[in-house]
DNA sequence: AACTATTGATAATG
DNA sequence: TCATTATCAATAGTT
């Protein structure tokens, strides 16, 4: 079953994965549309696209260069002509920039961690605190709605199964019927009936998707791991 | 019946009419999809179009100056057809190293902080939150041990204060036997010893460095903050 | 412009 | 990432 497709809002995508996925397929599609028109109705089309994680993406019907010397001339918003040693200096700036943030983004994490506490005060232990008691707070939320749904999703095929089994159950009664009519030879009935009706058999013989995954899950304590 | 609908050809349209309205119909569409493609995937996208007359229409997701300032500084990496020396070639990958590794550690504050999680199988949430409750045990067990430190010090200096109070109490009776001594004159003595002997005295009168740390800090809550 | 029959794009799923 | 497909969205041709 694909495509069980609603249409979505036009808001920020927060799941990360989901995120990737659909700025691969529409990305493409975007520069599809883009080269069609430029091709069908003879415009000059220039499209740059940085994703989030700060990848180049670009099409040019003719040049880039050419498409953006063009948006300048339209614009009339020209600036001091581009100096090589102006963009020099913003690409070290920008990787000195990168350096800084990285360093910062380290120490918060060691601090989140409970490393390299001293140097900071009581207030900033106490708004340090509060920040790890609210993430702490939706990852239990996010955990629990996790586990959650595995429980439904399980439930859901679980009850699958069940019905599947009683239209084995079923077709081998109905089977014994018939071996019974064609020979006088009679089986006990309650051994293989038995195994087909037990709501709790060991091993769904059906069920191949998600086995790893929910089997890993499903032993984790639910909130008070503490 | 509209629509009797072919699909047509990737080619320029050579009916005038026909190209300008399909040029209408397919900009609206192209910059509506970039506009999609900038919000729902948090990319940065810029997009302009000349028309076969001339007319410049454009999409900005930030502005178009930005974005051409950044595609600069992107494809001066990317091109460099001069000598891509190994010292620049370093740089970049330096520079795309940093760039992952900050991309990577944002994206656990962001965790930490209770954002992003629906990527997170359960195990990979457990982990989290073992982190965040290892790092919260850390920030509490500071916290407290400066504010231990602080209510240490500040009896310290009360000690100190009291010690100077009874030697100036001393030192003032002194004089006053001396006054005393020279005129017949004699005040009250029991107005100004009281202010001095008293041990919850409201502000220490010689007490001038740090109180602007302590006076913030003592009055929040210890442990059950929540 | 407005209207649809169609094609095209894509969200969800495998 | 790739493949599939049910749906939704864009749009070609017509009014």
């Amino acid at each position: 079953m694909a495509g069980r497709r609603e249409r979505i809002a036009i808001r920020r995508i927060e799941n990360l994965a989901a995120r990737q996925v659909t700025f691969s397929k529409r990305r493409r599609g975007l520069f599809k549309k883009a080269e069609e028109l430029s091709i069908l109705c003879d415009a000059e089309v220039g499209l740059a696209v940085f994703s989030a994680t700060g990848k180049l993406f670009q099409f040019a019907s003719s040049s880039m260069n050419q498409i953006i010397d063009r948006y300048n001339s339209h614009s009339k918003i020209l600036k001091k002509a581009d100096e090589p040693s102006q963009l020099d200096l913003h690409e070290d700036s920008n990787c000195a920039r990168l350096r800084d943030e990285l360093a910062e983004a380290s120490l918060w994490l060691q601090q989140m961690r409970g490393e390299e506490l001293q140097s900071l005060n009581v207030q900033q232990l106490q708004a340090l605190e509060k920040s790890l008691e609210s993430g702490l707070g939706s990852v239990l939320k996010t955990k629990s709605q996790k586990i959650m749904d595995q429980i439904s999703e399980l439930e859901r095929k679980r009850v699958q199964l069940i019905e599947e089994n009683a239209r084995l159950k079923e077709q081998a009664s109905k089977m014994e019927m018939q071996v019974a009519a064609d020979s006088p030879v009679v089986y006990e009935e309650g051994q293989s009936s038995e195994s087909v009706t037990n709501t709790s058999y060991p091993r769904p013989p059906l069920d191949t998707e998600d086995s790893s995954d929910t089997s890993l899950r499903l032993g984790l304590p639910l909130y008070n791991s503490k």
